[in-house]
DNA sequence: GGATCTCTTGATACCTAGTCTCATGGTTCC
DNA sequence: GGAACCATGAGACTAGGTATCAAGAGATCC
């Protein structure tokens, strides 16, 4: 995944900077959803001496090539996911943190039902669903 | 509208004040979405000395009885909507920030779906759809 | 009406997440 | 190597929100 980014990175016509590969790396590292702080913290424990404005960058990078996404979690903090630039969806454990990608399942059908309820033109949707995961499920 | 929100608070055992009063017929008169910050200015300019702290706290004893929703716009910006305490999911035009309520449309069917495919179980979703609304396509 | 108790208020300080600016330092290209 | 161009970290700044607190309503009891 890493090796996805950095190639993304590269597509994006960016360079592949220190700075960059190291935050790549410490994002594969991570499970789960995870903040701009967690990610500077973690840089911070292994003395990468890297600015926190360094780790908005590439989260705003990362996120224009699709490969890590905003989220809103239902507690009012934000959050960033890893996913694949193709799926738009995801699912997040309340308990763990995990996520997972999901596919459209049907939503284009919802959206189209309720362009045609509403009389606007839908250009764009967001779907969030939070849960338990397999793991949190099973571990009672 | 202004009814229903003094009526929640009502219900939700809180007091009737000047403050709440005022700042419920001023979020009345706003159309589509609309931040804190808004409708404290709206404040200000009829010298109403409504102070930033109970602005917030009124949204979010609204948003508790479910009469405003906060929502996360695509620029990445946050705005609080006015809604049904029954109805969860929204339209915003990306244009002029009207909003409408829109019923689940077959949502629950695309959970169901997702849920069967992860393994994951799904307690709570949220969607958002944004595009033009009737309005502002016509207008062109 | 007054005494009292509780809730609410506005001011202010504080906080988290994110952006902007800028001087310095690496990279690329010739 | 040198010139041009990014990218960097530090630090100031902003938006949106929360915590604290002393003073001011509002409700309750008499
Ligand atoms: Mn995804
Ligand atoms: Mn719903
Ligand atoms: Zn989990
Ligand atoms: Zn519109």
């Amino acid at each position: 995944m890493t090796e996805e980014m950095l190639d993304a990175l590269d597509r994006a016509g960016v360079r592949l900077t220190g700075p960059r590969r190291k935050l790549a790396a410490l994002i594969e590292r991570r499970e789960g959803h995870f903040t701009a702080a967690d990610l500077l913290k973690d840089a911070g424990r292994r003395r990468m001496g890297i600015g926190r404005a360094t780790v908005f960058r590439l989260l705003e990078l990362l996120s224009e090539q699709g490969l890590v996404e905003r989220i809103d979690l239902p507690d009012g903090t934000h959050a960033y996911i890893p996913c694949e630039p193709t799926h738009h969806h995801h699912l997040v454990c309340l308990n763990c943190g995990a996520t997972t990608d999901v596919d459209d399942c049907g939503i284009e059908a919802v959206t189209r039902e309720a362009a045609r309820r509403s009389g606007f033109k839908i250009e764009q949707h967001r779907l969030e669903l939070f849960g338990r995961c397999p793991d949190c499920r099973s571990a009672n």
